[in-house]
This record gives structure tokens, C-alpha cells and sequence, in this order.
DNA sequence: GTCCTTCTGTGACTTTCTCACAAAGTATTG
DNA sequence: CAATACTTTGTGAGAAAGTCACAGAAGGAC
């Protein structure tokens, strides 16, 4: 699949526009692990996802971390272009979370193009309403849902994304994912065991009663 | 000052997408106090502040609040446009903090224009970027800054807002900015005082210490 | 004045976070 | 294989923040 599969408005652009993305689109292949810096001198800008798995995510000055968005396959996201955003610059950061292959565009570019082509601007518009309403959604669950509620529904959705109810992940990544401390995440863990509702081994985690789960994270 | 004058994008429209405009945008003036409930029946859409002061907020299920952003004359905000927004429905409301008056075009008939206006459209995406930062901004406030700082740093604000250091504002009105629980605020207004940096009586708070006030909020 | 409402103060308890450190499991290395 | 190093998990103690229940204080209405 080339880049312009994961561009809708590819058709819409003029020639030479279309010219100019092809020069500066970068292509990178990534393995597992690698955290990418969105520093404003290398600004990612427009992400485009061929294959793997990405999240992006803020840091805290002292280390803590929350995952503010995970990219799958087919998933462009302009949370990386900070340069698109007016004024405050946000340290958004992106981690490779599985091994993967990505496009992307220079924010500045893809600046200049969408203050010229309206079927750009419109899909940039999307795309930004859309990681505006994710990120409300994420400010809900953090400010009135409970750590464990929280907690439970992300181990669902993780299963649901690795389709298996065994998951290959520790307390501390959880724990990063969610904006909570390591620790908290290991006591409900544990609690979550005594219930029945998973069984921990080193490393791992297993649903062993997704419904009571399920009716714990509502 | 007409409402032409809020909307930088009104001259790169066309004839008929100015009188559409003109036919559906609505002026209104409201009283202090009134809280605008942004449901998806009568939603805002874009709003433009000719004067007063309106804040932009969510509320829980069990009735709590957090601001998510305030507005002042010449504001234009696509926070209330949830239809803008794709997919998840969010329930921001709008609340009159002083007699205001402002313009409101409906997310529908904006959102139409937007696909037709390249101008529109460009406004329409450094808004919705903005409004984004924002966001960004006080979601990083609420995760890695602690309650007393956010207080102090809220006080400084309002203070700077009113152009005085006598704030007639309530323990409760603080708490539902903040987004925390009134006794808290309480609790630590009562230690900002006995450090001697406010003076606190019914209804007011009085400014004492802005320096050390401002040590605090860093 | 008396009544009523709103605002503030406080104690007791829960949840979540922080810090410090121990123990268990896995990998590395000679 | 044994010794060592590192990662992951477990836990106690105490702080910060949120919850609940209720009391008292201040101010307006009558």
C-alpha cells in the first residue's frame, strides 16, 4: 500500500501539491520500543500508520507518563503536530509499541498545503475534531471514573486489541498508560486476583472472568 | 460592532454564503448566572463574545465541574460545537460568569460552510487547534500539578481577570473551576491564610502576598 | 428582632499517591 | 552451573486529596 491510500484528499490535490508531499514524506520503519521525541526541531507532524502499533503520550516532568492516544494500522493522527497548534507547545511524544512502519509529513508543510487546498484543510479539521474529542473523552475518564474502573476496561480493551485474554504486560507499563504510580496498579491487581477476575504471573496478566470485569469497569 | 467584525474569514465568502450566514446566526444577551446546557437538540456551535465573560465547562454525573475554559469579548470558541466533533458526543455547557452578549452560528450550517469555504475552513482549524492546546494544557495542569498550586495559580488569575485583589468569588464557585471538592478548597484557603497570603471573609478573598502567592503556584 | 438560605469549618474515613525497601523471578556471565 | 545483576512485584507507612455528615456563622428577607 503506498502513502497515498492513507491521504483521502490525495485526489483532490494539484500536481505540483501533490509533488511537494512526495518530496518531504518520510517513510520509517521502527522497531518495538523506540520512543520518538516530538521536539520542535524534529516535529513529526502528520502520522500515517502502515503497520504496528504506536502511542502517543505525555510526560511529567518527574518521569510519569499517560497515554493520550494508541495508532493501529490505517490510523492518521495529528497529535504529534504540535507546530499545527497555535502558541503553547505540548510535548507529545510517541513510543513504538509494536514493530512498525509509518509515514509522515513535516508540520510546516503540511501547514502550507492546508492553507491552500480546501479538501486538506477540511480532512486536517477531521482528524484534529477528532483527536480533540478523544482527548475529552480521556479528561472525563480521569476526572470522574475511579482508578479501578479505569483499570478494568483498560485490561478489556487489551484483550480486545491482542484478541486473547492473556496479556503480555506489567504494572508499570499499565500503570503509564493510565497516568497512575506502579504501585497502585499492582494492589488492584491483587485485588482483582482475590476476586477471581484475573490470575497474575510475572509479566503476565489473564482474564479469567471478563464479565465481572466488564460489570466492575461501568 | 457587528458580527461581522469577529469573523476574520467573513470577507473570502461569497455573496450567498454571507447572507446564509446572516440568516441563521443568532445574537443573544443573557443574565449572569444562566447556565446554557449545550444539548445536542440546541447546540451552539461556533460563539463569538461581543462582551461579558462566559465559561466553557463539564459536568459529572454526580454533578461535579471543571472549567474547561473562559471567555471574553472578541473570544470565538468551537468548544460548545460538539456536532463539529465527530463520533463521541460530549456534553460541554456553557455558563454565564458576567451579563454577556454574543453571536452564535449552529455547528450545522457551519459546518456545511466549512466544507465549502477554504478560508472558513482554515479559521475553523486554528480554532479547533487552539481550543485543542488549551486542553492539552490543563489536562497536564490537572495530572502533574498539585491542588495547592493550581489554587494559588487560580487566584493570581482571577485576580489579573478582575484587575484587583479583592475576588468575590465563593469556596464553591473556586472548587467547580478546579474541578475538585469544596472542602478542599477550603481547607487550603484556610492554610494560604494562616501563611498570611489572603485574607478570607464571606464571599471574598482578599490578596495579601502575591509574591509568595506566586512562589506557591510554580 | 426571627427565620431562612448560603457559605464556611471540621472530624472521620476512603481512595490514591509517594517513598522506601524487600522479595521473587529472569537474564547474564564466567 | 553458580554467582550476580536486573526487572518485576509486594508491602508498610504516611501524605494528599476526595467523601460524607453535620455544625456554626453570616447575611438577607420579613
Amino acid at each position: 500500500m503506498a502513502f497515498q491510500e492513507y491521504l483521502p484528499f490525495w485526489d483532490k490535490l494539484t500536481q505540483e501539491q501533490k509533488d511537494r508531499v512526495a518530496q518531504v514524506i518520510e517513510f520509517r520503519s521502527v522497531k518495538k520500543g523506540v520512543h520518538i521525541h516530538d521536539s520542535s526541531a524534529e516535529c513529526l507532524g502528520l502520522v500515517a500508520v502502515k503497520s504496528g502499533q504506536l502511542r502517543a503520550y505525555i510526560l511529567s516532568e518527574d518521569g510519569r507518563e499517560i497515554t493520550l492516544s494508541r495508532l493501529f494500522e490505517y490510523d492518521v493522527s495529528l497529535l504529534s503536530a504540535s507546530c499545527v497548534m497555535p502558541d503553547i507547545q505540548m510535548n507529545v511524544m510517541i513510543q513504538v509499541e509494536k514493530d512498525s512502519e509509518f509515514w509522515s509529513i513535516p508540520a510546516c508543510l503540511f501547514k502550507n498545503l492546508m492553507d491552500e487546498s480546501l479538501a486538506m484543510s477540511n480532512y486536517a479539521r477531521n482528524l484534529l475534531g477528532s483527536n480533540f474529542s478523544e482527548l475529552m473523552w480521556l479528561m472525563e475518564q480521569i476526572m470522574w471514573k475511579s482508578v479501578d474502573k479505569r483499570l478494568a476496561r483498560f485490561l478489556l480493551e487489551e484483550a480486545r486489541l491482542e484478541e486473547s485474554s492473556l496479556l503480555k504486560i506489567t504494572h508499570e507499563q499499565i500503570a503509564n498508560h493510565l497516568g497512575t504510580a506502579r504501585e497502585v496498579v499492582t494492589r488492584m491487581l491483587r485485588y482483582f486476583q482475590n476476586e477471581g477476575m484475573v490470575k497474575l504471573t510475572r509479566g503476565t496478566i489473564e482474564i479469567t472472568d471478563e464479565n465481572k470485569l466488564t460489570t466492575l469497569s461501568a
